[in-house]
DNA sequence: ACGGAATAGTTGACACGTCACCTAAGTTGC
DNA sequence: GCAACTTAGGTGACGTGTCAACTATTCCGT
């Protein structure tokens, strides 16, 4: 399974190299026009849209992390801080007095409404621009492979 | 050039998630085990490496961040912070008085040896397991064309 | 050779993410 | 029905990254 010799190819270096390249550039990249365009942060924006998504448009913190693939703490930290913005409402949970559910506000979908359709094409007009849908495939399956062996 | 409609295929829609889920915690897992190796973190073992390659083992604080695809400001911090540790060195240019190299020490060569087998071999595990050639190819050649069009 | 523009690098304030630890509420075993 | 354990969530401290503004040096046109 894993081989002796611990080093990359020089193939596999250069991919990890640009993987490295756009784990700073890309996030960046996509903070900016969403600051710009709707002054929402890219984890702002990932929250909403899990959220919007979610059944009955609200989700409990420990759900909405693991969703996004988030330890606890950040996501309890990053609720605060957005609900002192107005974009979302903590309410507590009725069933288990530890819990509490996270909405959406007016605010909040009036901003990712206003930030969806810039950012949706950026993504795709960096990220998939020139890929083909079986080269696209293939991102798919590596990614979606890396994100199984860290579940 | 750019479609009329801003929405991702349902294909690109699974690659992103994946991509986003991993810009959080695959980062998070190399640190980790950077941080236990060796005491490093993700970002000062790309900073090492880069000044290990360089061609007199030294470079500019702003060459540095450029090969690193990092924000001047970044890098001058965490140069800053490294050198505080002890790990790199930082000294004036002679020809340039604005400019200063950035130096590795031996505790930083120390540091990087220590660390360095152990983080490829987790970035091969996590990364590359599974992957032919010809899809490391792919994945090559799409982060590539990513970073091209962010530079 | 001098004055303005560009460049190298730094700094401080602020938002973010992690870690270790904490409280409160539910669960289980006896 | 109570004590031990687990689970949901929050908190404070700390290191990190971005942005805007700053200083110091060099370049360049005239």
């Amino acid at each position: 399974m894993t081989d002796d010799e611990p080093w990359l190819s020089p193939d596999q270096q250069r991919a990890w190299r640009h993987w490295v390249a756009l784990g700073t550039a890309l996030p960046t990249a996509l903070n900016r026009q969403l600051q710009e365009d709707s002054g929402l942060s890219l984890s702002d924006y990932d929250v909403l849209v899990a959220l919007t998504e979610a059944p009955d448009g609200r989700l409990r913190v420990g759900d909405l992390a693991s969703s996004l693939g988030w330890e606890r703490s950040r996501c309890s930290h990053h609720v605060r801080r957005m609900a002192g913005r107005g974009l979302l409402d903590k309410t507590d949970h009725a069933d288990d007095g530890r819990g509490a559910w996270v909405v959406v506000t007016d605010a909040g979908c009036a901003a990712i409404d206003r930030a969806a359709p810039g950012h949706a094409r950026l993504v795709r007009d960096l990220v998939f621009a020139d890929l083909s849908p079986a080269e696209v495939d293939v991102l798919q399956r590596a990614l979606g492979a890396v994100v199984r062996r860290l579940g």
